[in-house]
DNA sequence: ATGCATTTTTGCATTCAATGACGTTTTGCA
DNA sequence: TGCAAAACGTCATTGAATGCAAAAATGCAT
């Protein structure tokens, strides 16, 4: 598999690996729309024509890796271990596709400049959620298939529960500045209130 | 303030509407995609770069009302009795803002149209969960406002945890091509899912 | 190595969303 | 009635995205 990728295999990848590293370069430098597809595909050496062949938007490029999180989080869940509860299951999933600094290098080398990419320029922001929403589907179907005790419906809730909280308290404390500290709290935190329920909050005084 | 709209606001208030009304026909006519601003401006009699005085961009017309359902749901966390429990309001928004018809009767003249218009078009899909995360961010800034109980990040998981319940699961339903009324009992499930947190859901056989 | 088939790249033309500058018309108000 | 502001229109520009057909690079078998 990875013994022969071969020759037009391999360039392939250089390229799309110079385009990508090009791109968030460039991103840095002067900002996300002062950006041209053009200056980008100058960058790994090939025409403007191509740099459509390896991504379909210019949006996409920023996500390159969200491909392989998911394979890694639905290869988790198929994984389960007969009779492991759920809670079980989906906190390994969070950890380990969500937290982990995923396979290739690049995502490591790119992250936190990325993130403040995504959370500054508005297009970004909702590729990323379109993403993210097309994963949490696909999750919903893994997850159902492992947990046979689940129906969709209560498959899709889990997901849609678990992710959900934990995206709109990353999002606040982005908001507020928080160090990555507070915020890995506060994901610990949302996750716990996903599983426990909204009953487990704090009563009215 | 509504007693004199004034013979200017009437007047953008009636090419709005037409506008509205023009672009949501000729999207069900002809398609999204195959329908430029141009011919929108053109059935409101307007010029095209008057469009993009009236809406950010062709996306944005087809949530025309977004804006006042937010502002419901913002009144309704506003009016928190005090002492009332953090999951009866919740319910209370959910049925209110998301399943009532809002105000104008626009909104329920092209709602189901609307609904099959977004699904089909991943320009819209994306376009929608964007407002609705940024809805998510407000509604979790008034409902920690409304409710000194709860820290920001407490009032963001609630918020994060029931919206996303709702959303995947409602998603789910779509895909799979559910009676209406089918959906509308996942919502119920989803958001008692969302209350009593995943620990409630089935344990493995 | 040579020829052939397939994949990849590329340049070119085109469409259309979106934005800016600037002048003109319409409306609200004194 | 006349002034200021808002709305609208015209024109031009930029840049993303796509289709198409020619050219180049590569894999493969002989």
């Amino acid at each position: 598999m990875t013994s022969d990728p071969g020759l037009r295999q391999r360039k392939k990848m250089r390229t799309r690996q110079a385009l990508i590293e090009g791109a968030l370069r460039l991103f840095a430098e002067k900002g996300y729309d002062q950006t041209t597809v053009a200056e980008i595909a100058a960058t790994a050496d090939v025409a403007t024509r191509t740099f459509f062949s390896y991504f379909d938007s210019k949006d996409d490029i920023v996500f390159f890796d969200d491909r392989s999180r998911l394979e890694r989080a639905v290869e988790i869940i198929g994984e389960r271990q007969p009779g492991e509860p759920v809670t079980d299951l989906l906190r390994r999933v969070i950890d380990q596709s969500v937290f982990a600094d995923t396979d290739s290098e690049l995502a490591r080398k790119v992250g936190p400049a990325r993130t403040r990419l995504i959370a500054s320029v508005p297009a970004l922001q909702a590729r990323e959620l379109h993403l993210l929403f097309d994963i949490q589907l696909q999750l919903t179907e893994a997850l159902h298939l492992a947990c046979p005790e689940l129906d969709l419906v209560e498959a899709a809730a889990a997901v849609g529960s678990l992710v959900g909280a934990i995206k709109v308290v990353v999002a606040a404390c982005q908001k507020r500045g928080n160090r990555p500290e507070q915020t890995y709290k506060a994901v610990q935190r949302a996750t716990d209130i996903a599983i426990d329920g909204l009953n487990s909050l704090p009563r009215p005084a």
